[in-house]
RNA sequence: GGCCCGGUAGCUCAAUUGGUUAGAGUACUGGACUGUCGAUCCAGUGGUUGCGGGUUCGAGUCCCGUCCGGGUCGCCA
């Protein structure tokens, strides 16, 4: 028998008894006729003991031990010595006396232990990820990923979903985000696509009637990395027949109020608040606003156009905007040199043309350079507009509605987190709804859908599907969590004349999309059911729950921004055969691996 | 693809606006110690300052290039 116990789980109650305790070793504390060790597995560490009087040979045995051996103890569990309890750790009231002790394996010197207080360096963990994993943080995380899991699971099999794995191995449909490409040995030129979701075949299997699918599907994109964005990621999946937008949310929110319950045992208020896109970008500027704070967005176009002011008189007559965000009681904590840094920032990273700022001054009136380019009667009534009290600092961004929304989104957010307006704890779920269908593509000036082209338009809002498609809203959905979008779904279309009518907006001939959907389509022509669904990203509800900020701590092997696994060092060469059996040939030489450097 | 930050001992960091032999904590090695829990005390090993080039009497420090990690804009239906 290998172990009787975890090292997380004696108590005071098993005093006396005898056990066999198997781990990693976190610490020694070696006091010449005796030492200590802290063994440790995922479950706790537990304090075990080589006493004085347990002879020369048990006691030389144990100063061999180093950090991160694999042993094996035996022993009696003893209440600690009066005063001496550990509360950091939950066996901390007792400890194991060691009769005799194995070491299962030993381990070289490790480039960091899984308990030294300094964090390594990114790369360190994630080429040996295996340490890492062994680290505290790591554990809870992979934890709590596991019961987010386990819990939607239960939630979809107790409303009668059906969980169906799809293809990994798909179809490359060149909508959207750039394809993880796999060639094909037996059809040399052709190749399939990882998928970057299951889209397409959860709608088919509503159209073959099984009418609640669920799956934790993989999903893949190869585009550029961010703190919350991987190019490998796990969606919860789901589609559903004969439902309305409404059906769809309130299924989720019923997920939601279960995860709150079950993880931050809280009740958490149904029905979830909803807020259009329209409204979501008018009072903060993005479709997923982090609504834990407010600071919204005023907009004073009008006051602009009345100013003598160029720089926002122009901006409002040629029929762009002036809104701005009051950063309430701020105004000390950003001098002249720190408004240029947000200036920059703006600019830089947004294209704004400047940053216009106020300080509501103790008087109560708005100080600032461009102050005198304004009446008073006017500095007022922006005041009055932004709600300033004296120490505010106002912002004002003068620019395109487009600019405006990034600008200050961004500037929302930067403010937000260097005042630290919001408890990091809280979670604040919504949805925006109501997206538009479609978007014009900065290039090409066309049409393209925001979603994606089966998305169903508003039913009152089919009509003006081709005189004003900019103003014909979708039955889309995202689920917002502080400021993340954590998921998003749409009702579908099911009606042929329907879809055949957004494909040719999308500029796409009925040949075109016969080509590219082909299968789709045709499935729809046999009996499809009005279906809509929604999938969640996983890896994002863990980092949100966990109160994490980036999602490669959500993930036991992620990958690094330029889409390495290090530990692996994927991807990599292969050889000449495999290529030839491919039936490929490389344009240019591999580059060196760089992960030799 | 653009911009920004970082890379110094195994690890986490420091090093005076370019100036002596690049330091500290920790880990590691050896020794001491009967109750520690970030054990303590003593001693020791450990460096191509990511890599390549340049400026300079002199470069960890300045310049150019490059690689790696991170953040972000573009991108991500």
């Amino acid at each position: 028998m290998y172990r009787t116990h975890t090292c997380g789980e004696l108590r005071s109650d098993d005093v006396e008894q005898t056990v066999i305790l198997c781990g990693w070793v976190d610490s020694t504390r070696d006091h010449g006729k005796g030492l200590f060790i802290d063994l440790r597995d995922r479950y706790g560490v537990t304090q075990a003991v080589v006493l004085p009087d347990r002879g020369e040979e048990l006691l030389a045995k144990s100063k061999q031990i180093r950090n991160e051996f694999v042993l094996k103890i035996e022993g009696t569990v003893h209440r600690r010595p009066a005063g001496q309890e550990n509360p950091r750790h939950q066996s901390g009231e007792i400890e194991v006396h060691i009769d005799s002790l194995e070491v299962l394996n030993r381990c070289e010197v490790p480039p960091f232990l899984p308990s030294q207080p300094e964090m390594p360096g990114e790369d360190l963990r994630l080429k040996h990820r295996y340490l890492d994993l062994r680290r505290r943080g790591m554990q809870t995380t992979l934890e709590l990923r596991s019961k987010i899991i386990k819990t939607m699971r239960d939630y979809f099999e107790e409303h009668q979903f059906i969980d169906v794995e799809t293809p990994i191995l798909g179809r490359s449909t060149p909508e959207g985000a750039r394809d993880y490409l796999v060639p094909s040995r037996v059809h040399p030129g052709s190749f399939y696509a990882l998928p970057q979701s299951p889209q397409l075949y959860k709608q088919i299997m509503m159209v073959a009637g099984y009418d609640r699918y669920v799956q934790v599907a993989r999903c893949f994109r190869d585009e550029d990395l961010r703190a919350d964005r991987q190019p490998e990621f796990t969606q919860l999946d789901m589609e559903m027949s004969f439902v309305d937008s409404d059906d769809v949310i309130g299924m989720v929110d019923g997920l939601m109020a279960r995860l709150v319950k079950q993880l931050r045992g809280v009740d958490l208020p149904l029905p979830l608040p909803r807020m259009t896109y329209d409204e979501a970008m008018r009072r903060f500027g993005h479709d997923a606003p982090d609504l834990r704070y407010g600071m919204e967005i005023e907009d004073c176009t009008d006051l602009a156009a009345e100013a003598e002011f160029r720089v926002f008189r122009s901006v409002a007559e040629a029929g762009n905007f002036v809104r701005g965000i009051n950063a309430r009681q701020a105004a000390d904590r950003y001098s002249r040199k720190g408004i240029d840094e947000l200036t920059e920032f703006v600019q830089h990273d947004f294209g704004a043309k400047g940053l216009a700022w106020f300080k509501v001054t103790e008087e109560g009136t708005l100080a600032s350079p461009i102050a005198k380019n304004f009446p008073d009667t006017l500095l007022e009534r922006f005041k009055e507009r932004m709600g300033g009290e004296p120490g505010d600092l106002i912002l004002f961004i003068a620019d395109s509605w487009d600019t405006s929304c990034r600008a200050l989104n961004g500037l929302r957010r930067r403010l937000a987190s260097e005042l630290k307006l919001y408890d990091p704890d809280e979670m604040h779920f919504s949805w925006v709804v109501e997206f538009p269908m479609f978007e014009r593509d900065e290039e090409t000036h066309r049409w393209v859908a925001m979603h994606h082209p089966f998305t169903a338009p508003r039913d009152e809002d089919i009509r003006q599907l081709k005189d004003s498609p900019e103003h014909c809203r979708a039955k889309a959905y995202d689920l917002v969590v502080n400021g993340y979008e954590a998921g998003g779904g749409t009702i579908r279309i099911h009606d042929q004349a329907i879809q055949q009518d957004v494909f040719g907006l999308l500029g796409m001939s009925p040949e075109e999309a016969q080509g590219r959907f082909g299968f789709l389509l045709d499935a729809l022509k046999y009996g499809a059911p009005p279906h809509g669904g929604i999938a969640l990203g996983i890896d994002r509800v863990v980092m949100l729950f966990g109160g994490l900020e980036n999602i490669r701590d959500c993930i036991a092997f992620p990958k690094t921004q330029r889409a390495m696994d290090l530990m692996t060092e994927a991807p990599n060469t292969v050889a000449k055969e495999q290529l030839k059996e491919l039936g490929l040939n490389l344009a240019q030489p591999p580059a060196q691996n760089p992960t030799k450097n």
